[in-house]
RNA sequence: GGGGAGGUUCCCGAGCGGUCAAAGGGAACAGACUGUAAAUCUGUCGGCGACGCCUUCGGAGGUUCGAAUCCUCCCCUCCCCA
């Protein structure tokens, strides 16, 4: 790596604020740093949302610096108040050491975990055992309210109502990094942009109480070109856990991406060379989404192996046609080249037995009862429309009944709209 | 603790005794147009064996032929005062 690991992570969009760039850029260029970053386990699995941190620290392992994960055990059980309008809900100590078990694994596709190269540690482990007067003696006497209530997320909350509880977040996380640091001697927080407050919170506390050259890094908050939180879907939240967004449906977000963050998201989301990203500059027409196709083929390599996005990829050839991508488009993807021929063992579906094809199952109830529809009423109304094909035909008769006739090679092809295949199997 | 304002369908937000499954907007979904993009236009948007029936308007009771709308108690949120 002859390159700068800021001049890298600038390159790509990874740099929002920085709490002392010059002699920041000093420590990483001469030294190995120990850094850290917070996820919060509130949930069994990361999601879209925790990609560009997780990118981030992958970028800065690359580079021979130490990522610590640390998994807000502790302060996961009081939610941040930062960017949001209402409280959190709390979780117990049980949901969240099974959360943190689930997501460390996930991790470990991104980072490598293997002879301390990153850590992940649970902040209860201090922050569970915190004496109350100690805390405020030492800690607590460091922090000026006044000073804290002019934090533009404060503010945002005074309007709404804001829990004492809540109000010792930041102080909480500053500890965190006092805590790393000591340690650690960990040198630099990184996080969303909406963590500032309480990156810098910590940093000054570290000051305060003695230590020296410690930073501060924010990462850009992405949203869509349409204004859409990143990641988010008509199901719901993207997420990495195959169980609950599936690596098709996975690909398919990233294939389905706006044109205009295209190339924004292959800067982030991938480690394909700058270079070859920022020849992608001027696409036209089709040529968008050959790219997209790398882009998603990518970005499901790193969550799922590459096993799962070649399946992907090919499901998705198979239902929309095959492609072929130039040799010459960004050349460092390893994704599979020249004629490729569709393969739709990744489509979604569900095996089916001849019991059922023999009953003469209405259309409407099977999409029902396959969760492809909410209700039968929103499965008839969708019939109506003219948003369901059977087979690649239209059928706008509610009574439509599957029979015998309709497996064709030993399936039936259900396609809800443009987009939503749904393959039945018959053994 | 005192006073005030509220809690409506995914979200915002009307409704204030029947004409309310509940205006309007947003999101979402489908159709047309396209490039599995965006924008635009059109339609849909509680459930069901569907010109009818059932379940919704913070919760539980009550008044009434009839309640989201009135009364009682309770829960929760916000604002002002302490």
């Amino acid at each position: 790596m002859d390159k700068h690991v800021v001049d890298e992570l600038s390159a790509r969009g990874f740099v929002q604020q920085i709490t002392e760039p010059e002699p920041l850029r000093e420590l990483l260029g001469k030294e190995s740093v120990t850094f850290y970053v917070g996820i919060d386990p509130t949930a069994d699995s990361l999601h879209a949302g925790h990609l560009l941190p997780v990118m981030g620290m992958a970028i800065m392992q690359k580079y021979g610096h130490r990522p610590i994960v640390i998994v807000g055990g502790g302060t996961a059980m009081i939610g941040d108040p930062s960017g949001k309008t209402e409280m959190r809900k709390m979780l117990t100590r049980e949901q969240i050491v099974e959360n943190s078990k689930k997501i460390k694994q996930q991790l470990g596709r991104y980072l490598d975990f293997s002879e301390g190269k990153a850590i992940m540690v649970d902040n209860y482990e201090w922050l569970g055992s915190l004496n109350y007067i100690d805390f405020l003696r030492d800690i607590g006497r460091h922090f000026s309210v006044n000073k804290m209530l002019t934090y533009e997320t404060y503010k945002r909350r005074m309007e709404t109502g804001l829990s004492f509880l809540e109000f010792n977040y930041q102080l909480l996380q500053a500890y965190d990094f006092y805590v790393l640091y000591k340690k650690y001697n960990c040198r630099l927080q990184m996080g969303g942009d909406d963590q500032w407050a309480n990156i810098l919170a910590g940093s000054d506390l570290i000051r305060r109480m003695g230590g020296k050259d410690v930073y501060g890094h924010t990462f850009p908050l992405l949203t869509t070109a349409t204004g859409a939180k990143m990641g988010k879907t008509e199901a719901g939240a993207l997420w990495l856990d195959p169980e609950k967004t599936s690596p098709y449906d996975y690909y398919q977000y990233w294939v389905n991406v706006d044109d205009r963050d295209l190339v924004r998201f292959m800067r982030l989301y991938t480690f394909l060379p700058v270079e070859e990203i920022e020849k992608l500059e001027n696409l036209k027409d089709a040529e968008y989404n050959l790219a997209k196709t790398i882009l998603a083929f990518e970005a499901t390599k790193l969550s799922h192996g590459e096993e799962e996005a070649k399946k992907a990829m090919m499901a998705a050839m198979a239902a929309f046609g095959s492609r072929e991508i130039p040799a010459d488009m960004v050349p460092s993807s390893t994704i599979p080249r020249g004629e490729q021929s569709g393969n739709e063992s990744g489509v979604p579906g569900a095996s089916m037995d001849d019991a059922f094809i023999n009953s003469a199952p209405l259309l409407i109830d099977v999409l029902a009862d396959n969760g492809l529809v909410k209700s039968k009423g929103e499965g008839r109304r969708l019939v109506q429309q003219g948003g369901v094909y059977v087979n690649d035909e239209r059928i706008q008769d509610i009574e439509f009944k599957l029979e015998r006739k309709d497996v064709k090679d030993g399936k039936i092809e259900l396609r809800l709209g443009k987009k939503r295949y749904f393959n039945l199997t018959f053994s």
